[in-house]
DNA sequence: TTGACACGTTAGTACTTTCTTACCTATATT
DNA sequence: AATATAGGTAAGAAAGTACTAACGTGTCAA
């Protein structure tokens, strides 16, 4: 790893990843995207789990929606709120890509896979 | 889903859970996670990426290392950190559990499989 | 059409997070 | 031994978060 010259900003990119994973960083959150594992839920349905008021799940709610990890159906005078795949893909997706820290097997073929290229280098 | 008559608070797998992503929910944790995917590294080698100062790194990875998502050994007066992947796979395998959100094959596969169940339902 | 229900928003408060500066200890170098 | 390097910790400021109570709007039911 070369060492940077000029220490840029932390990228957007992660920024945007840390909002990600910062609207699951609460459990409460974390618990209504749980619920919502089942199907669409009303608002009123999703706060009948919760010790807080109904206002604070609202709040809760709309964390997740700017997160893009639920969507909002209007449906007569509830409003259905549904999981969204696109963005739990892409956190997803983000933490696939440390596997190897935690798959043995993984690992192994990483350093098999390495150990080649070195041996096809040498005789190159 | 039934409704609870008590509502229980959030259950403390939720809370522990939470506490996971929310150390991955900022900017500069989840870039130091990041640099530390090509291998271990001294808090200085690591503070040099970022404009913030030092003793703001050693804060982050605090976080990070109460998360459980890395580790330190010290070695002369560095302190290495490097990716611990238990809690890794703990967060992607909480969000493994979504996986038919986004994929699309999946959720087809889990229709099928429940119409198979209603027939034999029907049928016995 | 009056009342109840569903839900969002706002204002204010308490708490938490993130940062900097100052300081301390331990290890390496000269 | 003196100095430089590595890095943790503490205190305090600034900003952000999570909550409640109060209130407003839209929908359904009697």
């Amino acid at each position: 790893m070369p060492r940077p010259t000029r220490r840029p900003p932390v990228p957007p990119s992660a920024a945007r990843q840390a909002r990600l994973f910062a609207a699951l960083g609460d459990p409460s959150r974390l618990r209504l995207v749980e619920l919502l594992q089942g199907g669409d839920r009303a608002v009123h349905e999703l706060a009948a789990w919760f010790q807080v008021s109904r206002p604070a799940i609202s709040q809760h709610l709309r964390v997740l929606r700017s997160a893009g990890l639920v969507r909002e159906d209007r449906a007569g005078r509830e409003r259905r709120y549904r999981l969204e795949g696109r963005e739990m893909r892409r956190a997803y997706e983000w933490i696939r890509r440390y596997e190897r820290f935690w798959d043995e097997r993984l690992r192994r073929l990483e350093a098999t896979l390495e150990r080649e290229r070195a041996r096809e280098e040498h005789s190159a």
